[in-house]
DNA sequence: GCCCAGATGGGAAACGCTTTCTAAAATCCG
DNA sequence: CGGATTTTAGAAAGCGTTTCCCATCTGGGC
């Protein structure tokens, strides 16, 4: 063992290691096949004249390890230059320090948003971030989550839906960590964020009411999906309330799109009972509306409003900005990030809740006001041409 | 040693394995503190009843594999459900089949886009991938750098700017495999893809030329970049090419965010001097231009005209729907992908090509039309109240 | 002076895989 | 039919870590 022997004559040196200084070059290591610069703990513990254990200690910040010690292994790893490595270590420890982000469509503004607060908050807690789009295609949402796997992510949150439920069934065997929106089965180490649709949607449709509106049209996403209907659902039983009837041809399907939210409001203004104001399932579908609307001679807010749901940071920029339902992507983000790590890390505080709430709330812009023909405190009784539809 | 012996037993066992077949869970292999649930290729191999070694074999699909035994072999890995540990491959072979991708602002719509195109070729390549957005903060980029060198991506394709040049030195030494955009160091290893500005913003230039505009503005990115400095020399020179003089008051910074657009253009609006064409640095600028402009009684394009510069998806949805200059993220994401696969894979065809051309140009909507006063056949003289500046 | 704790650091196993080396079986050839 | 050659599969050596266990050293109490 000639190694052993170098480091044994090294340790006896001593504090003589200084002579060492001058040898620049890390790459003069016993390793053959290996990427050329690629700096090991075995580089440090030779450096140091320590073992390489002690050099693990060290950096993991044991206590045992005699500071004079620890001073002279942090002075090599800053000479030689060393970074552990990620994958030894996930391999060793189990832990790869990455999860699994799972949006439906990295293109609509709303997810980088959400991406940019996880990832925020996740590399703040030492985790690295694997995102992936679906683009609201199941067969992805599988092969992605096996990707995932097999990179051993240490949890997933799937911001999406229509996950296979036979893989969630699988991973649930496992006990491994998952967060879902909305809905997702009881069951260990399965977090939900719960949205609370219902109330940022009731203050919709009551600012619409309060201003004097009686005909409201809802444009959805796709009803395939969960989240979009419990959007739809939360509409009709704001509206069911205030006892204002939804006529079946002012609710239409969206896709979550602009392109969607054009063709939806296309067929709302083709319609004989034009409503006095539409609201949408998302930022998208309104920025849509709005579009399609603007190549009519009708006027938002004058002549309809428009209720946007998300607060993406372009609806504050819309011709007018939009009214919208906030979905805070700041709480979901950072809800997802804490029920992960409580998956993950057994001694994390807030280990035991499953469900987490994030609130909505409307956001009043500009992109709502009364009905043509209608005054807020005067209520004028005479309908205008496109009036009270009830 | 009572823990070795044991091991050694479990591999003496040899052959005589298949009467374990019965033991339908996986989980009760040898390991202690594993996740439950894990699969490793010893599980497999005990229930084929071959070695590890010949179950990497078949994995790996290496021709020297028993047909029979191989097709035992893969039977086996679907009844336990093996899913070989990418970490361990990659610290076996070195290569952690991970790129990294950099971008500057993950919220700009642009690059929402670029990821997409760019995982999506990563992924059919067998690549994840690792995103980071730097927020244009130099201070961030050098610590993602440095994780994604933790994590051992394979090589990392920098779409973005100002990258600190000690990291790359240091990369460059380990022939660490890059891309940059626009301007990269010439070294082994570091590719650059290079976008054609000039062809693309000639083409927007010479388009407003021919509706008669003589006066022209240009909206930048921030300068202490260099691609947007690039996009403004191709503006100017462009335009000198014309004899077009651009006054200095015509050449306002932007920051490539829509905030900075309409703060910019709301600086043009304040001039003696309107120009009657805008041409942005990017199409989030030449929205946000165009939001300002339609809170004035300036109209596009009959006052002004707007030329943008990306064409991201919302281009043609503005309104007017956007002229701008295309440059293909399709492009700009193979070019990336195929550099870095020649970095990283010895025998790539395109291994000795070092910069890689990514061509621009215009694509004509409506947001750009003759300038007021002037028809195109017929030169009407008569300047309106803010005519030729010229 | 001796024995026993209590620190503290090193040796070595283990994580799951790839790959080389080696040995056994199968094939060929004279 | 025996020896040489070719398949083919298993054993084992890593890859770069962490961590358990044990050895050494120090100091204190008797």
């Amino acid at each position: 063992m000639p190694i052993n022997l170098t480091k044994k004559q090294l340790r006896n040196t001593g504090k003589g290691v200084e002579s060492f200084s001058s040898v620049s070059s890390p790459r003069t290591n016993s390793s053959d096949r290996r990427r050329p610069g690629t700096v090991s703990i075995r580089d440090v513990a030779l450096r140091a004249g320590v073992s390489i254990a002690t050099v693990s200690r060290t950096v993991n910040r044991i206590p045992t390890v005699n500071p004079e010690l620890a001073e002279r292994v942090w002075k090599a790893i800053e000479e030689v230059g060393y970074l552990p490595n990620t994958q030894a270590r996930a391999l060793v420890s189990g832990r790869s320090h990455m999860l699994g982000l799972i949006v439906s469509e990295i293109t609509n503004p709303f997810f980088p948003e959400l991406i940019q607060e996880f990832e925020s908050l996740a590399v703040a807690q030492g985790y690295e971030v694997l995102i992936g789009s679906t683009n609201y295609d199941p067969a992805r949402t599988e092969s992605l989550m096996r990707r995932l796997l097999q990179r051993n992510v240490d949890g997933v949150a799937v911001m999406t839906f229509g996950i296979e439920e036979d893989l969630v069934q699988k991973l649930v065997e496992r006990e491994f960590p998952l967060v879902f929106v909305d809905a997702g089965p009881d069951l260990p180490n399965i977090h939900v964020l719960k949205v609370d649709y219902a109330e940022g949607i009731r203050q919709g449709v009551q600012h619409l009411a309060a201003l004097g509106h009686r005909s409201i049209a809802f444009i959805s996403g796709p009803l395939s999906q969960r989240s979009p209907k419990a959007r739809r659902e939360a509409f009709l039983k704001s509206m069911a309330e205030l006892g204002l009837r939804v006529p079946p041809e002012h609710l239409v399907e969206g896709n979550h799109t602009m392109e969607g939210g054009i063709v939806a409001m296309e067929k709302l203004i083709a319609l004989d009972t034009l409503p006095t104001a539409v609201m949408c399932s998302n930022d998208m579908t309104a920025i849509g509306a709005l579009h399609a609307l603007f190549r009519t001679t009708l006027k938002v807010p004058e002549d309809i409003s428009v209720v946007g749901f998300d607060d993406i940071h372009l609806a504050q920029f819309m011709l007018p900005p939009l009214t919208t339902v906030q979905m805070s992507c700041k709480a979901l983000a950072a809800a997802a990030v804490e029920a992960l790590r409580a998956g993950i890390e057994p001694d994390h505080s807030k280990a035991r809740r499953k469900e987490w709430p994030i609130p909505t709330r409307l956001v009043v812009r500009q992109s709502t006001a009364f009905p043509r023909g209608s005054l807020p405190a005067r209520v004028s009784a005479a309908p205008g041409k496109r009036g009270d539809a009830d």
